[in-house]
DNA sequence: TTTGAAAGAAGCCACTG
DNA sequence: CAGTGGCTTCTTTCAAA
């Protein structure tokens, strides 16, 4: 990771469909040099993959939440599973603290909420949280300091 | 947003960078099709972006935390610009609740973290998880039931 | 890593249902 | 009015140096 590398990521980073001709005349490097180290970088699993990303608002799911499960030493493989058939979970984190498990999820109504936290309440107690404002959406990660990694 | 926007757009989630001309293959679209849907879609807000998504893990950024942050009344405005400033700050979420912010950051060592928590706690109290693992860490949002929106 | 040639994809247009 | 097909331009990929 020099910092070409670092420079080819924070452009695929903001806009992944950038021509590799583009990030090429950006970072002073010919397209094919550009197409090799981005494919080393997928390779090395630095780049996991690219994605679209959706406005969930748009489509019907104005309600964002955060739901913090404590859940009970037996039941992690039932939430586990629980979180991976539920659709409305866009992400969930296994944490350590009280709270084991931090879930995100996007919902219809506050009716639709009330129905997934009475799925979840099954395995613990929940604390549920409204997002009102994202100050940070998606940040590039971008070199600090000297890094190296591989 | 009929059943074939749909399609294409879970195509997108999961890879961006997909040739409209394969897309097109898979709803049964030609490629113009295709891209005149997607660039509407991206006009109504739907599609806001593509991201090449990078694993911090293998940069060097090996501890994930979620930080809480309980905050007094008129200190919104500093809390916002910090973590705005705040490179490790990789996701922030202004939520209801005691804990009015939610930090989801990435440090390279609990040195880091100490570091980072002692630059929050000048505007609250701040609660701590470190992330031991991520059941569900990029749902593609799908079409639900019956949908309709615009 | 660069250059140059070939394959492929995207954008533009007139035309069709 | 959305979709198709052809054409042009740009991009990617592969070879060779």
């Amino acid at each position: 990771m020099d910092d070409l590398n670092w420079r080819i990521l924070e452009l695929l980073q903001q806009d992944a469909r950038t021509p590799y001709s583009e990030i090429g005349r950006r970072v002073g490097l010919s397209a094919p040099a550009v197409a090799e180290r981005v494919r080393r970088m997928e390779d090395a699993g630095i780049i996991t993959g690219y994605r679209a990303i959706v406005d969930p608002g748009k489509l019907g799911y104005g309600l964002e939440v955060f739901a913090r499960l404590r859940v009970a030493g037996d039941k992690h493989l039932a939430v586990r599973k629980l979180v991976m058939q539920t659709p409305e979970v866009l992400e969930c984190w296994h944490v350590t603290g009280e709270d084991c498990y931090f879930i995100r999820a996007r919902l219809e109504s506050v009716g639709h909420l009330e129905e997934l936290l009475r799925r979840f309440s099954v395995y613990g107690s929940t604390t549920t949280s409204l997002v009102l404002s994202k100050p940070v959406e998606h940040r590039v990660l971008k070199a600090q300091g000297t890094e190296s990694a591989g």
